[in-house]
DNA sequence: TAGAAACCCTGTAGTCACTACAGAGTCAAG
DNA sequence: CTTGACTCTGTAGTGACTACAGGGTTTCTA
């Protein structure tokens, strides 16, 4: 399997294949006469783990972690769990700044409905207000 | 007013300030007779309201234009709707799929509660098999 | 069989919004 | 007088890619 085909299968980039390939993360493959390279099973199923634990947006060191993990079976899984706890513990946290984000970016969208001159643009006027350190609708929600 | 000042009072880091002079969000300001950057009441007011838009994690070039509406007050306010539109479209989606991430995840943690060796764990075994096209734990929330 | 389109290679630079130095000068307090 | 805190410029690093530039190879079609 060629580099494309690989890429097809797994819905990666050929580039971040390669660049995967760079970091470590792939094992090298097999290269043709020409130079191309060649791709087995092996090289499919580590993609498609790392593509996975990127899905779940774990960063590429928890991944490389994780793979570590894979090739080594006889070892405590305890520091597994920590890893996926600490990648909960993310996700959770950036969830609940993007709710706050979003209920202060609607109540700052309501300052302004109908088009007229930025001269009397609530949206404008409130943004400029905090910069004056007065309150902000968005400041408000929180 | 001197940079650490200007920093202390908005929070935002020295270095930060200075970025943000070189991209030329902030007017270059005066200098000291030893080459030091004295700011006014102006710039303190543009950094408040740049950290403002950036705490509504708005990309530089969106608070780049938003600063150029606020430079030009007889303009027309449309394209300020616009701009803060996208971002809460931006914000809707991410918090859609964080959510979802975090139902997976959870999941994929439910798989593995006590410590054993890495063969029985089950989360890698949730992230081999989804790696040989298996149905995973954090598929099926999804 | 010629030529074009699609693939592959390496290497480097760009993205975003900072952050972290290195190496130097300046200033205030003890 | 020296220590520490501040300031300066400029460059490089972060993370996870993405986008070339400038080549070579393969495959399809006319």
């Amino acid at each position: 399997m060629r580099i494309g085909e690989l890429a097809e299968l797994t819905g990666v980039d050929v580039e971040t294949v390669r660049y995967y390939e760079k970091l470590r993360l792939l094992p090298s493959p097999a290269r043709e006469a020409n130079g191309y390279r060649t791709y087995g099973k092996t090289h499919l199923e580590r993609l498609a783990f790392l593509r996975h634990c990127r899905a779940l947006d774990m960063p590429l060191v928890d991944v490389t972690r994780l793979l570590n993990f894979v090739d080594q079976p006889a070892s405590d899984c305890a520091d597994i769990n920590v890893l996926v706890d600490a990648q909960i513990g993310r996700v959770k946290a950036r969830l609940k700044s993007m709710r706050a984000l979003e209920k202060q970016l609607t109540a700052l969208r309501r300052k302004c409905s109908s088009p007229h001159s930025t001269q009397d643009c609530g949206i404008l006027h409130e943004l400029v207000s905090a910069a004056h350190g007065e309150a902000c609708a968005c400041d408000a929600v929180h």
